[in-house]
DNA sequence: TATGAATGAGATTTCATTCAT
DNA sequence: AATGAATGAAATCTCATTCAT
């Protein structure tokens, strides 16, 4: 009946399950009575690992800006690939569904400052486009306002299928014609 | 102290001030008490005029659409103006702030069931890009998920205008970029 | 089932109550649940008053403080009585039990600055004080620690008589003695 | 990391933090986890050398009782002083901080039976005043009284400096004034 | 129409205690 | 002797909803 594991498995388990329903249904929707339900332990353990449940929020966040941060980091400092291939590992990185959460962007502001996540991202996508525009195959208008644009847009559509039907191929000839590059450098 | 109403003007009221504080803070962190508090009113009288929580969230929900639905209606049922008119007017809607409800979407999807008020949505822009269409004015691939992601991108970018300078004409500019329109038919 | 009453009194009620509980079983071994079984009142009735247990300590405090702050004042500012009738007041004010809380200093302290509450009760004390000095009707030394001492002494005696048999007249000879006055000038 | 000890010395490595903690923070605000936090051991040797929180607490009022004991009677039974150096061991024994346990009556009094622990004490005590009296050196009225006022004042005077200012001058002076010794019988 | 004190189910949080290692 | 993850009962607190006036 009573199970125990290593603290940072077990930590993670809490972190990793709390992460799957509060993108299920939402920070407020989460009770922790359904997080420790849903483990198969008692209440009290998750306040062992955890002071309160905005914290375990926060750690979410974090977590989850750590992930990010690291694969943006590993894509932009891809020696091998320019532009384009850089862009089509964003991209991918972006339609890979159980890598965004979704988060109620309202209580993420109440939480962190606003500065920390959002600007973060700001900054990587910055030198992404720096690239892109060095390398002479960015030629649009308002280049990093477009791309933020793009991607939430993208985002969007990906998040919410519905009955349009959305393909690797339909996205990444839109981001081609977005960012007016030539047809076919990111479709092949 | 106690101010009487006629009762449809402070059924209204009452809409509207949630609809503010929704916006603000979300369906969640928003109690029936921080409502009542802000019209000056007793609790008593927000369940005179609705039944419940849920039933006001539903409310504001079927008048968003309507208020939506009577715009979109009148820009595209307007006959002197052609495509490009037509997108700008669109436009506008959409930049024009307090028009758009940022609605926790999580708790939208467990209410209204899920097809309803999207696809009137997509039904009135799959239109309006008909009319670019037939026009010959519209000459992208995928015109309706380019104009959905644009739409979705350019809101992001109007409510987080963060270091960014995002007026009128950066993003009447993005728009016939984005669209591949020449050059200056909405920035004129 | 449902007694509804003026705020005022109702929020009286639970300051009383509250009072008398803790009196008896000290701050930790009150539960809230306590209080309200004891008034007969809902759980949350308890929290429309006040915002957590521990203001609800800070208002009793606060109340406790004003009400001795009135006694004081009133024995101090009595123009008709010289040193040794303000002596006999005092006391008496001190040997009446109910109105005196047996709080638990160690978390009065952690709550109220410890200035705000000691200090006013010594600025008074040191009044009398020099009002018996200035009669040329106390002559010790250290007369202030000396009354302090005595005083808080005599509170202890008093609540915990165990088989001491101390009454009015004793305790009054006491501080004749203690204080150096004259035999009889407060026993009569 | 796992420091092994005789457990007569854990033990009592135990009782001497908790009774800091406890004199520190009271019963109810020091937690189990406080103690070893604090000593640097598991939560479960604790339980391995005491059943309860409530067993520890009957323990260190246990030990404190006979320290006190040994301490009193060392002082009693000492041949050579008379009531003078007697009533000066008792006082310096007070003073000196440490060795006052500031427990929260309210949970004492649930815990031990309350004639055992204070009776002891005053038994004493008495023994004391008796020296003083045969010796005919103690002429007050109501001695043991008197007696137990003043430690009791005392203590609080020496716990509570605040802004006045206490010594062993002072506070011996303060005790020939209150029992009427001879002036410089104490402080020489 | 309007009031706001009162309710109560259910959420979060605390912490003494247990137990497998 | 010692560890510390795990337990669970019980406390505090929240807030949508009700109801007597």
């Amino acid at each position: 009946m009573r199970i125990t594991k290593p603290p940072e498995e077990r930590k993670q388990e809490i972190l990793a399950t709390s992460r799957r329903l509060f993108e299920q249904n939402g920070f407020e929707n989460t009770k922790i009575s359904d997080i420790v339900k849903e483990i198969g332990v008692a209440k009290g353990l998750f306040y062992y690992y955890f002071k309160s449940k905005e914290e375990l929020i926060k750690a979410i966040i974090e977590q989850y800006k750590i992930e990010l941060e690291i694969k943006i980091k590993s894509i932009l400092s891809n020696e091998e690939g320019g532009f384009y291939q850089k862009i089509l590992l964003f991209t991918d990185m972006y339609s890979n569904q159980n890598e965004l959460l979704l988060l109620d962007e309202q209580l993420i502001h109440e939480i962190i400052d606003s500065k920390s996540f959002e600007i973060d991202w700001l900054v990587h996508l910055k030198k992404l486009i720096e690239i892109g525009v060095n390398e002479k195959k960015l030629n649009i208008k308002y280049p990093i306002e477009t791309t933020i644009m793009m991607f939430y847009g993208l985002k969007y559509l990906l998040e919410h299928p519905k009955d349009m039907n959305i393909n690797r191929f339909t996205y990444l000839t839109m981001i081609e014609q977005t960012l007016h590059l030539p047809m076919g450098v990111l479709t092949k």
